[in-house]
DNA sequence: CGTTAATTTGATCATCTTCAACATGAGTGG
DNA sequence: CCACTCATGTTGAAGATGATCAAATTAACG
């Protein structure tokens, strides 16, 4: 679980980075590795509570995980803000800034370091690398297809559904960096996790203890443990697919 | 409202394209826009109920809406149908399949003419002209925007809230071909309104009558007239920005 | 016109929200 | 090390919004 990072040693290399298959430039040649590294940059890492980017900001760059978690909000002026998604080690976000500016604040949950990814370099050097190109297209349709998915877990599933969706997402995701997919921590409130899903904290926190009584969960506070993967899918119709297209 | 198109005259330019300022060439000059026609293609019209591709389609190519529309159903191998959006004259679509093969069915709602923009070709013009390049990655971002501002409807809003939000953004992105932003026809049966906003047809339908008895709308079967539009938008606190990202 | 699909309206029911009280727990200063 | 406090989480009871079931009405289309 240590995932402490000897901060001095530290030499931005995407070839050396133990995410680079979760990462933007996956299935990249060495030279070309080379030549995407050389445009991304580092960032301090970000305590709890600080923010990459905020509502209203400028759009410069990209983010990848490298390690931590961030809470994507979307806040409009009038209304109450909307979690829009979490995003974990060997994820990038930061989409929302594209089109005109940011929409959204993407606000660390816990210790958390980045790598900046400034659009215009990436997308230069992508323009004479195609396969670059096209992945980076990529991640964003994979972006719109996640976003997707949680329409239809919105519109369509009950509450309980969705928990056990986001919870099978996150075993997912976890599992795709090489940690258990049944125990894991959540570094996310149970309020942030019932605005996620578009309920009210209450009814997460019933919904924990009646998937921990029925047997499929054990839950101590953000400890979560589950029992049965395939169970758990099967028992909520396989929604498991609703935002697990995550990181592909 | 007539909207019918000569067919036989009908030679594929963009140039000459009353959309062209809705569409991915806007802003290019004549001959990068004549380098960009080479390879978008047309299609025969669509008929209502007819598909432009089903889920499990390869992807080949992007489409934009020359006349008529369309709703993007996306539906899982299990559960029920969700639809994801509607796509109007000017607008694109097709994102869903990027990724690995579409996961949505594009069903046309009425007869509906579509050009098609194969992403192949239209990338490799596109890193010839960074422009255009920007302009597809905003194009991409801006369905990302409007799948997450649909998101926080969905997530956080009352069912009438969804349904003013809804017709604020079809009054907008009629505005913006130049129709009538009070006056206007839906193309789309109130099931299909309700299954976009995650409520039940018979909610849509009660929601229109007590819209109407308030005043605030004539609805008569599928015409629609909005009689004050800032009204009604302050009404349902400003989620007018929900989806109306639309056409920027 | 007749037949089927779409829409409207009514009545009842379920899920989830809200309000409120209580429990737990981490962090702080004595 | 212990009390205190603020934040977070849990649980209960009542209420509201929207879903579902059922029936009536209207519209669409051959």
């Amino acid at each position: 679980m240590n995932e402490v990072i000897d901060l001095p040693r530290v030499r931005l290399s995407c070839r050396d980075c133990t995410l680079a298959e979760l990462c933007l430039p996956r299935g990249l040649d060495a030279q070309d590795m080379e030549r995407f590294e050389a445009v991304v940059g580092q960032r301090a890492p970000l305590k709890r509570g600080e923010s990459a980017y905020r509502a209203g900001d400028q759009f410069n760059a990209l983010f990848a995980v490298k390690s931590g978690s961030l809470k994507i909000v979307m806040s409009p002026p009038d209304g109450e803000e909307q979690i829009i998604g979490f995003s974990m080690p060997g994820e990038l976000f930061g989409f929302d800034g594209i089109q005109e500016g940011h929409t959204c604040t993407a606000v660390a949950l816990e210790r958390t370091s980045l790598c900046e990814l400034p659009l215009d370099g990436i997308s230069e050097v992508a323009s004479q690398i195609p396969s670059l190109n096209r992945e980076l297209y990529k991640v964003m349709a994979n972006e719109i297809s996640i976003d997707q998915s949680m329409l239809l877990l919105l519109a369509r599933r009950s509450a309980e559904d969705r928990l056990a969706a986001f919870l099978l997402s996150l075993s997912r995701r976890f599992a795709s960096r090489g940690f258990s997919e049944t125990d894991f921590t959540l570094s996310m409130s149970r309020h942030d996790i019932a605005n996620y899903l578009g309920l009210a904290a209450e009814t997460v926190s019933r919904l924990f203890s009646r998937l921990d009584d029925a047997g499929l969960l054990t839950v101590n506070g953000r400890k979560i443990q589950i029992h049965d993967i395939p169970d758990l899918r099967q028992r909520v119709g396989d929604c498991a697919k609703a935002e697990s297209t995550a990181v592909n």
